[in-house]
DNA sequence: AAGCTTATTTTAAGCGCTTAACGAACCAGG
DNA sequence: CCTGGTTCGTTAAGCGCTTAAAATAAGCTT
């Protein structure tokens, strides 16, 4: 059986109430500190953070909801997220609720049950009555690359309408006037498009609602997606996707008609993943900050779990264009 | 507050050992049942994992020790690993140990301390001695995509000498003679150079040991690597990256060195993540049954934990060659 | 209707730890 | 040598739940 703080007591021939007070660095006198602490040795006591937790300590563990981890992104994020939270002492527990509300609603609750000190909610969540009911519960809770305006909470996130807006802009810089946008149904996507539009419209271009189009944030979909893009009549020249499966899986559906890119078509990602840096071409997309958006999410959360923390606030990193092979300049133009 | 038993049991009209027992589906007078569930449902109970784990039941939580959640064959295990611990009722604490085994001891003991009820250790968990600790205290663990033949501990992996071959047969047929391996710093690397190694002997071939190096895993010495095999007086005609990963470094290497592939030189992969299918040229690479595995892995799991499991067993699935572009016929074979 | 079973509940003792409250031991001052 | 103030340590209640054992209620029998 695995020591308790009862076995360690007896050994060390003091109160269990003196080891508590050891373990916690509360004042012990030298010689019963030392005791203590060779007993603990001796025995290699950990004392259980379930019996302490229960006593209403920490648990030093949170939970963390992202759409789903398979995806590089994310994946990225978690491992950034996980490392500082274990420099601040802090376990991970991790849920991918595939953009599902009831998924969400699911694991916030179970998790709850386990008393995760707090939760890191990543990517496209959508409950907003979640978040609502742990915000009122007091629980800790912050955003991270999503927000909800329409709620007070925590957020750390990239500024996703300049990011359309740069992305935009380049694509316009190229000559494109008819681009078409693939993307998430997540708050994000709708800050790029926003970002994306106004970059038309301070070029003077005309918005046509009909190029932008929202998947289901698959591989699969996405492809179909850009396949029907390129099937109209008068097809866009360069398309903007939300991230770099989206438009990875653009390029795919860009070669199964052959069109080369980027000289038939230009493509735009999102988030710079190893996948941009790898794919035939390689992507033009925009960069996150990731590592430091993760690191400050962590203790952002932390900080309100220590209670320290006084005003919600939203933290917006800037995001940066990373131009390689896939966008160039616009064939039509000339024909213009 | 969060209501406890004791509130269920006051707004019921009965003792907290009656709420208990109805939770755990004992024998329960029908009347006092009901009355039982309608106090939970009003006061929206949800029994505290923490205090019913501190009297001998489950946290029915997993602690799952992987090298790198960043790395996307390893962000896809880990999602296949959580979908199926949901599925049966478990929760995932992931830590990424980065082949330290520093880390490896640390992190096992941390997630004891919260009473994990098992643990998946994948890839390639080095510390020996953090397993045979485990083993002894009688902890369910269950290897992934990993084995110590020194110790009997169950595992699930794929046949990865099989795999090894497999890809080196397939390069020999293309006529290559002189192929490198840049394997990692794990047992399975080290299979698949024996099943490459086999290759080369049943088809009369020599072996070169000094054509087999071994990477930290990263991008950068892989792409380091595969660049001082290249710039040998007799270069390699193909590369044997005992992941996506490094096989895409490779590409990268052999890029920088005007190579053409598959022209001037074959690159085979492991693993076929997503990197595979999108690079430049698409990966020729070694499927592993993710899926079949990472199941198996927590029912396996699950069943040591529960007790039900009689003997330790290894479970060794069947990995599947994909070609794809990056091999091609060896380019030197007709100067033999 | 007493006596005996059986079904249903309650009592109470933990699980391993924290912490407020209390007590003992010690030292200085008077 | 007694009093009061410190310092260290112990006692014991409690966190929310489980479960063996005891108590009570209900049902049958004769």
């Amino acid at each position: 059986m695995k020591p308790t703080i009862y076995d360690v007591a007896k050994k060390a021939g003091v109160s269990i109430a003196t080891v508590s007070y050891v373990m916690n660095n509360q004042k012990v006198g030298k010689k019963s500190k030392e005791k203590v602490l060779k007993a603990m040795k001796e025995l290699n006591y950990k004392p259980s953070v379930l019996a302490s937790a229960l006593t209403g300590k920490r648990t030093s563990t949170i939970g963390f909801l992202l759409p789903d981890l398979a995806n590089p992104f994310v994946a990225e994020m978690a491992r950034r997220v996980e490392d500082r939270a274990h420099e601040r002492g802090f376990n991970l527990v991790i849920c991918s609720t595939d953009f599902d509300t009831k998924k969400e609603a699911l694991y916030t609750s179970l998790l709850r049950q386990k008393s995760v000190d707090g939760f890191i909610l990543a990517g496209g969540f959508k409950n907003v009555e979640v978040i609502k009911e742990l915000l009122q519960e007091n629980i800790p809770v912050v955003l991270l690359a999503e927000s909800h305006s329409s709620i007070s909470v925590n957020s750390v996130k990239v500024d996703d309408f300049a990011g359309g807006y740069e992305v935009t802009s380049h694509l316009i810089s190229l000559g494109h006037e008819k681009i078409a946008v693939i993307a998430e149904d997540v708050t994000s996507s709708q800050e790029r498009i926003r970002g994306y539009k106004q970059a038309l419209r301070d070029k003077g271009l005309e918005i046509d609602e009909s190029m932008i189009v929202t998947s289901d944030s698959s591989w699969e979909d996405g492809k179909r997606l850009a396949g029907e893009l390129l099937d109209i009549s008068e097809p866009p020249t360069a398309i903007f996707a939300c991230n770099d499966i989206l438009a990875i899986a653009s390029i795919f559906a860009a070669r199964e008609r052959k069109l080369s890119i980027p000289y038939d078509l230009s493509i735009v990602g999102f988030d710079n993943t190893l996948l941009s840096r790898s794919s035939d071409p390689p992507l033009t997309t925009v960069e996150q900050p990731i590592h430091d958006m993760c690191s400050r999410v962590v203790d952002f959360l932390i900080e309100e779990i220590e209670g320290k923390s006084k005003t919600k606030q939203r933290i917006i990193m800037l995001p940066r264009l990373i131009i390689r092979k896939s966008t160039g300049v616009c064939r039509l133009k000339n024909k213009v």
